[in-house]
DNA sequence: TTGAAAGCGCTACCAC
DNA sequence: GTGGTAGCGCTTTCAA
């Protein structure tokens, strides 16, 4: 078992100061005007030797880390594993490694998280928060760490955030289904007073409404995807009137998916379907669903740039960036009838 | 912007002495007889002004971080978010953090990643490892870092690993088809001479030979998505004979529904289809497909708590476990006729 | 019972 | 151009 090597071995071994070293390490050998045939032998020597500094003691002593900590709603959804890993390939690039974790939307496990992201000393946050941890990610603002909001923002807190345009998605794909026939049309979407789903409500709303349309609008407390497919099927059976539904989630929808299986339900001649999220089941399902897609390479490339940006420069300018990005609505079979 | 307040300013506000204070939040106030009432002042003082120790101190002196990496091929595939999710949340109640990363089965950038997951001082690692990677781990193993391989082995490694079995596994999947009336069954599977891929294709050589079926064997130099979907449209225009596909890897088989989802090709009639993994597309489409179920739980369990009780003492035993677990086949209807 | 101080590995200020 | 050294925040040995 080898003994991890430190700058000290490696200045000792050449017989020179640690300083030098350290400065040839961090490539401030030219500005220090160390000779071009020491920086060589150093790093000859560092190469040989396969060393690697500490990054626990360079960050304890610069106060960086280059950590930047991810909090996503849930890992294993299609959607955030999308912008996790295109968030995560361009903080390579930058040097920056990227930590991830799921919130599950839970307010007390993400306060958790903060706090131990926190302790961990990441250099900055980007974080799908969920309702109630205003006071954390004020904290951490005020001690000076950035936080960009994705997904969705929270009203009280004044920061960098990334969304997309949830009213107006919400909206077209509402007009979408009305311009296919549907009349009666459903919204099922989740009871959280989260902004981006009350602004997909809205969309719905004002699209119904300007059509003259009836509004149908039910609310699932999501425990888990089970239940959450039995108050579907029991929403469906008790109201046959309903022509459409339009899911206000991925979740939501492969729910809706399972409860209408069973019940030999045609999509899209008895029900149309529209989903928010695209996902690639929703492109193989029969019928395919249509979708309202959102810009996973868009939202994670503003949300790392914008939080290197802040990283980058000391001065933290108070001009925050809210950024609005548009969706695509991806019409498949489901709604075309 | 507030500061960071420190063990010093503990300890200086309340007039006692740094050592103290350390004893106490390190639970050793008892056996250092530091009186009840110093221990709960003390207490009482830090749940006020919230401090919390620097991680990055403490692991800098103690030599340990309390975090396992964690690397898997990809984490946006079912199989592997389920396991890392899992995996996570065993290891917070052990008190230890996991940082995870996605390795998409490169040797390149799996070595830079152990790299930089060495140079971040983890404790241990869970890893799926890629071809080529052997002399990583064994230099890991070499320092000291216990290694628990996950979802296949290193023939040249000796260490800790959680696999299921995978000959055995894809020979039950092939006798239900053959039970089932199939007769031309096609393996569809990766080039890689991976341990579990090479124990799926002789589970499947091994049912077709025991029935005197012949074999069809198709590897596909698995680029993207979009060219696997290609080559295995190609197979099956090309072979006309084949009445079945047993596929390795549920992305394989992903692709392999689309390439059939044009052709007006009907499973299980003229085609069945098995697949290895689960997946909730699987459960969905229609047909449903049949698949090889991996206990995913059961994986993370007994890979994290094997880590764990490796760097909870610190005598490394060297009697290695290597453990192989049961699959379940899941019947559905796209191998039924 | 409590405290002083060494030292984990590194960066960066200041001296020469 | 190069080196000495303080100190980041903590744990732990030894002394009192």
């Amino acid at each position: 078992m080898k003994k991890k090597i430190s700058i000290n071995d490696i200045a000792q071994q050449l017989g020179v100061s640690i300083t030098t070293v350290s400065f040839i390490l961090n490539g401030r050998a030219q500005e220090k005007r160390i000779s071009e045939k020491l920086v060589k032998k150093v790093l000859d020597f560092v190469q040989e030797v396969n060393y690697k500094p500490s990054s626990l003691a360079r960050s304890l002593r610069t106060g960086k880390t280059n950590i930047i900590g991810l909090m996503v709603e849930d890992i294993s959804d299609p959607f955030f594993s999308a912008i996790a890993r295109a968030i995560e390939a361009i903080a390579y690039q930058s040097g920056y490694k990227i930590i991830y974790c799921s919130t599950e939307n839970a307010t007390e496990k993400t306060r958790e998280l903060i706090a131990m992201y926190n302790e961990r000393h990441v250099d900055g946050y980007i974080i799908v928060p969920p309702e109630g941890v205003e006071q954390d990610i004020k904290l951490l603002l005020d001690t000076g760490k950035p936080v960009v909001l994705i997904d969705r923002y929270l009203p009280a807190i004044d920061t960098d955030f990334v969304v997309v345009d949830n009213e107006k998605s919400a909206y077209d794909a509402t007009c979408h289904l009305i311009a296919n026939g549907y009349k009666n049309i459903a919204f099922v979407t989740i009871d959280s007073l989260q902004p981006q789903m009350l602004d997909r409500l809205s969309g719905y709303e004002k699209a119904m409404q300007a059509n003259g349309l009836p509004q149908l609008v039910k609310e699932i407390a999501y425990k888990s995807s089970e239940q959450a497919m039995q108050h579907i099927a029991a929403f469906i059976d008790r109201k046959k009137e309903v022509d459409a539904i339009f899911f206000a989630t991925n979740y939501l929808c492969v729910s809706g998916l399972k409860a209408t299986a069973g019940k030999g339900i045609n999509i899209p001649q008895s029900i149309g379907v529209v989903s928010f999220d695209d996902y690639e089941l929703f492109e193989l399902y029969s019928p395919s669903i249509t979708t309202v897609s959102q810009p996973t390479d868009k939202i994670a490339e503003h949300a790392i740039n914008l939080l290197i940006s802040r990283l980058k420069k000391a001065v933290s300018d108070k001009k925050f960036q809210k950024i609005i990005l548009p969706t695509s609505l991806i019409v498949r079979k489901s709604s075309v009838r």
